[in-house]
RNA sequence: GCUGCUGUAGCUCAGUGGUAGAGCACUCCCUUGGUAAGGGAGAGGUCGACAGUUCAAUCCUGUCCAGCAGCACCA
């Protein structure tokens, strides 16, 4: 064997024989270099310390303090450790797959029993006996008939097919923890002490599919996190207790603004101050449209089966679609209608009345357009996922050449949207050509270079999202980065050539001949109900003021106080601010807790003293100091703050 | 839709093969109290729905409905 070169991070190169391993550099280097190493980083590439390296590269050698692959490693040997000893507590269990993810790893699982909350235990207990072992991880290379021999023999059906699917090209890779072998393209720590054992947790069980194909036999799947490090599980706990305290469905309770009943699955119930939310919002929607050059429409929710034809939703889309069937002796004639799930092919039927010029384009159609979805029962959650929505849909009607423009001009709207609503941290994505798809490349090419041009112009950078467009074209996706870390998908751009060609859109060019506008899908909240949800838990619950239910709540202390308190949120309601008034025969003490749970942003406190001063002891949501104000100058403030920011 | 789990008072949850309990919330009474629960009394349930087993079912069995977690879905 020849001679290679190796390059370290400070510069210094050795030449050393071809085939040698990490973990023999690392030997070379130090002895405690040796037993801190994890892995090794090898012309960028992440090594396992076993591999031999063939050609000259640069290598740093990993340790426990090279966060991404010491991470990696702890939860892909937490997967192998975790089906290890599922096999070793029932030996019959069929294995299947085992891939990291966020936070830690799930391996998939064939078992006739489900596995219950016990079962976990005590699997976390045969791994902690593992972890202690300290068991050697040992690698070959296997030759294909060799690996499908292995798994038949040992009867893992879902191995065997696994091997099968290695491209040709690809080396079979195996791996042992101590004595349990699995087919893995690695890299591993050296041995399952490596591991901590007082970092990770076995979370949940739930069914998957083999290979995520419903029509496949659905396996049990069993979650884990881990970490290095005791505090650092500690901490994700921590997370994962204030992502529920957060949730909306809780607080959607608490705060009292909708509920949900068996006898309308998927849709809202909105009480008073949920709608209050809704409608604010909405409000200030209308207004941003208006001024961004919208026109505003509404078209019908119960729609004739023949319009679905046309936009080809009937036989895509019909198993999402609510059908409604009149009865004959109700009907004159008997009409199959379904509920609208999307307003597209309805605006097509306002922009197809009287003929357009190519100066009416590019026109940009809004409808807060009420939508029925029969979403798969399991897809349904709280006000996040439901059935019954309203979008804030709209549709521009345009040329092929005013593409990049519009979306430029849709980028900067959502942008100053998204601030106003407290999301400064957002991104985009650019789904280009799937395989299954209609229209030329060349026009995919363009549509898909005038989105991207669009977003550079409008000063954002996006990454590709490979193969995820629609069929009929690319789009942009905006996704919001939440308050404690988590992403939601609700903006979206969509070019769709093939609507206007089912229903037959035109427009009478500069030419006098007749052309084919192009739409485009554009959201900004996406669905107001989701929205709302993802405003709840962003803020978790305590919304800003212009967007809070109640703004203001004036709590007498004495009851000699409540004609003033009367007097002050009549003032207040006169001054545009949402006050109630609570002079209920409580303590203080009392009525501050309830309102502070029930998240409003100001109380307003009124004892015998602010009644003769004319002023009021002020108190804001998360402070628990107070502030005795005269009263004439808060109106003031507080009808500022009550404005909507684009009217501040 | 699939797998697993769950369904008892408005909410959170105990409980039992012989038709039910707690805390909070609610109503009334006492208390007028200064910034996160003052005291007392009272009212409140077809134990998700429908079948079956049983002398007897909220409890056991089955079907259905809804919810939760994940998967699949989100033209």
């Amino acid at each position: 064997m020849g001679q290679i070169t190796l390059t370290f991070p400070d510069g210094n190169q050795r030449a050393v024989e071809a085939g040698t391993t990490p973990a023999e550099i690392a030997a070379s280097i130090s002895n405690s270099l040796a037993k801190k190493a994890i892995s090794a980083q090898v012309n960028g590439r992440h090594f396992d310390l076993q591999w031999p390296i063939t050609e000259d590269a640069s290598i740093a050698i990993n340790t426990m303090k090279d966060d991404a692959p010491a991470l990696e490693l702890i939860r892909h040997d937490l997967a192998h450790i975790m089906a290890r000893a599922v096999q070793a507590l029932w030996p019959d269990v069929k294995v299947t797959i085992g891939p990291v993810i966020e936070n830690g790893w799930y391996y998939d699982f064939d078992r006739a029993e489900p596995f219950t909350p016990e079962d976990l235990g005590q699997i976390e207990a045969k791994m902690k006996e593992i972890i202690n072992a300290r068991d050697p991880v040992r690698t070959e290379i296997w030759d294909r008939a060799r690996a499908i021999k292995h798994y038949e023999d040992n009867d893992e059906p879902y191995k065997v097919e696994l091997v099968g699917m290695i491209p040709e090209d690809q080396q079979i890779r195996m791996y042992w923890h101590g004595e349990w072998q699995d087919l893995c393209r690695g890299p591993h720590l050296q041995h399952t002490g490596q591991v901590p054992g007082d970092a990770f947790k076995l979370m949940k069980v739930a069914g998957a599919y083999w290979r995520g194909d419903s029509n496949r036999p659905m396996l049990q799947r069993i979650y884990g996190v881990g970490f290095r490090t005791r505090q650092e599980l500690k901490d994700y706990l921590t997370f994962l207790e204030e992502a529920e305290k957060r949730d909306h469905r809780r607080l959607g309770r608490e705060m009292d603004l909708f509920h949900l009943q068996e006898e309308a699955p998927g849709q809202i119930f909105w009480h008073p101050n949920g709608w209050k939310i809704y409608t604010t919002l909405q409000d200030y929607m209308r207004r941003q449209q208006e001024r961004d050059g919208y026109v505003e429409v509404n078209t019908p929710q119960v729609v004739d089966r023949k319009l679905w034809e046309k936009s080809g939703h009937w036989d895509n889309y019909q198993e999402n679609m609510f059908i409604v069937e009149v009865d004959e002796d109700h009907a004159r004639q008997k009409a199959v209608n379904a509920l609208k799930p999307m307003n597209c092919p309805c605006h097509v039927q306002i922009f197809n009345q009287g003929l357009k010029s190519y100066r009416d384009l590019p026109l940009r159609m809004a409808e807060f357009g009420s939508c029925n979805r029969y979403e798969p029962s399991g897809a349904l959650h709280g006000i996040m996922r439901v059935r019954g929505f309203t979008q804030d849909d709209a549709h521009i009607f345009c040329t092929e050449d005013q593409i990049e423009a519009e979306a430029k001009k849709f980028i900067d709207f959502l942008a100053k949207i998204y601030a106003d609503l407290g999301f400064e941290n957002w991104r985009v994505k650019l789904s280009t050509r799937p395989e299954k798809r209609i229209g030329s490349d060349e026009s995919w090419d363009r549509t898909e270079a005038a989105l991207g041009s669009a977003c550079r112009a409008a000063g954002y950078e996006y990454e590709i999202n490979e193969g995820e467009g629609a069929f009929y074209g690319p789009k942009l996706e905006f996704v919001l980065r939440d308050a404690i870390g988590r992403d939601w998908q609700c903006g979206t751009l969509q070019v769709d050539p093939n609507l206007p060609e089912r229903l037959d859109a035109s427009y009478i060019g500069a030419d006098g001949e007749k052309h084919r506008p192009i739409m485009l899908h554009r959201a900004v909240v996406g669905s107001f109900e989701r929205f709302i949800g993802i405003l709840i838990e962003n803020y978790a619950g305590k919304l800003p003021f212009w967007l809070a239910p109640r703004q203001v709540v004036v709590a007498s202390i004495v009851s000699d106080a409540d004609a003033y308190v009367q007097e002050v949120v009549a003032a207040l309601r006169a001054a545009g601010v949402r006050a109630e008034a609570d002079i209920r025969n409580e303590k203080i003490n009392y009525k501050v807790r309830e309102h502070s749970l029930a998240k409003v942003p100001v109380i307003l406190a009124i004892g015998q003293r602010e009644v003769e001063e004319r002023t009021v002891s002020v108190r804001r949501l998360g402070d628990t100091r107070t502030e005795t104000a005269a009263f004439d100058g808060l109106l003031a403030h507080l009808a500022a703050e009550a404005r909507a920011p684009d009217l501040a």
